[in-house]
DNA sequence: GGTATGCAAATAAGG
DNA sequence: CCCTTATTTGCATAC
């Protein structure tokens, strides 16, 4: 299994394939607290060029600076040690207690409205944009955590129904045990987080990239999902030990001490941006395809930016929703 | 100047 | 190709 993803830019997890473990998980995070969504009214700073739907969230959307108050002591987060108790289970693939939504077509007139208008006016190709999402890595095989796999839906595991077999290699207390080893040894060789993070990518394992010094303080403070540190585990260890082997031998691999951009970019979408968009959901949760181009175009963003911007809006959207009936 | 963390992009996987 | 749901990470910024 593993069919290259040759869509993104940075082709990923190549072969992660977590067997989603038994219900470990999937409730404790369900929901995680939120923000204020929206705005409103007042002002208008764009809108010079500008039809009536875009115009108007635009409007919307230059409103409000001030409006703005985020406080929720909210704070779930499940972690490994939250988690670490209970590898097994009758596996329940998540599945938030959520009913899919209906959703019908809101505005429907809105839509030709804003198409319509939506013209390739301004034509740019490529916007000197700041964080550039896409770079034109040729390389492949930059993905992560190749980890211990699961046959997802394998013929017959050995344990199926068993109460729970703490299995020697995932054992909770080994990953605990060895995450602990690893921030020693990783000091003791005087190299910073964002080193070991930067480095893993010339480790030259398939499918296996750089992390940013987030995730692996992260993996040594054991705040990574069962899973995850699992994941990580084998590709840190391999580091750790070329790495000091290294050190042994004096060695001068600054290879396995600083590193290569192979890791997952993460856009950073500004202020009055990200105003525009909360407007245009306000609007239209589900724009089309069509839209959200035009969006993009406008807003100056790659359009799978603005993609993804929607569907993670939804799914706070529903968070929200959730956590607020309970 | 290295490390935690909050918030939320980006991905994976199954429709 | 796009969506949803669940998760994995990373940017920013607070320690």
């Amino acid at each position: 299994m593993m069919a290259m993803n040759a869509k993104q830019p940075f082709p990923m997890h190549a072969a992660l394939q977590e067997p989603k473990y038994s219900g470990l998980h999937a409730g404790a995070e369900a929901m995680r607290r939120v923000c204020l969504p929206a705005p409103q009214l007042q002002g208008n700073i764009f809108g010079s060029f500008d039809e009536s739907l875009l115009a108007r969230a635009e409007a919307l959307a230059a409103v409000d600076i001030v409006s703005h108050a985020k406080s929720h002591p909210f704070k779930p987060d499940a972690t490994y040690h939250a988690m670490s108790g209970v590898p097994c289970g009758p596996a329940a693939p998540a599945a938030l207690p959520h009913p899919a939504l209906p959703a019908p077509p809101p505005h429907p007139a809105l839509d030709a409205e804003l198409l319509e208008h939506l013209s390739p006016a301004l034509a740019l190709p490529d916007p000197p944009a700041v964080p550039a999402p896409l770079p034109p890595h040729p390389l492949g095989a930059v993905g992560h955590l190749p980890v211990a796999v699961g046959p997802p839906g394998g013929p017959a595991p050995p344990l199926p129904a068993a109460p729970c077999l703490p299995d020697v290699e995932s054992d909770p207390r080994e990953l605990e045990a060895f995450a602990e080893r690893f921030k020693q040894r990783r000091i003791k060789l005087g190299v910073t987080q964002a080193d070991v993070g930067a480095a893993l990518a010339n480790l030259k394992i398939p499918g296996v990239g750089s992390l940013s010094q987030s995730t692996i303080c992260r993996f040594e403070s054991l705040t990574l999902s069962h899973n995850n540190m699992t994941a990580l585990r084998p590709v840190l260890q391999a580091w750790l030990e070329e790495a000091e082997a290294a050190h042994r031998d004096r060695a001068a691999k600054p290879e396995l001490f600083a590193g290569a951009e192979r890791k997952r970019k993460r856009t950073s979408i500004a202020a009055p941006e990200k105003r525009s968009l909360e407007a245009y959901f306000a609007l239209q949760p589900r724009p089309s395809s069509e839209k959200i181009a035009a969006i993009a175009e406008k807003l100056d963003l790659k359009k799978n930016v603005v993609r993804v911007w929607f569907c993670n809006q939804r799914q706070k959207q529903k968070r929200m929703k959730y956590s607020a009936v309970h």
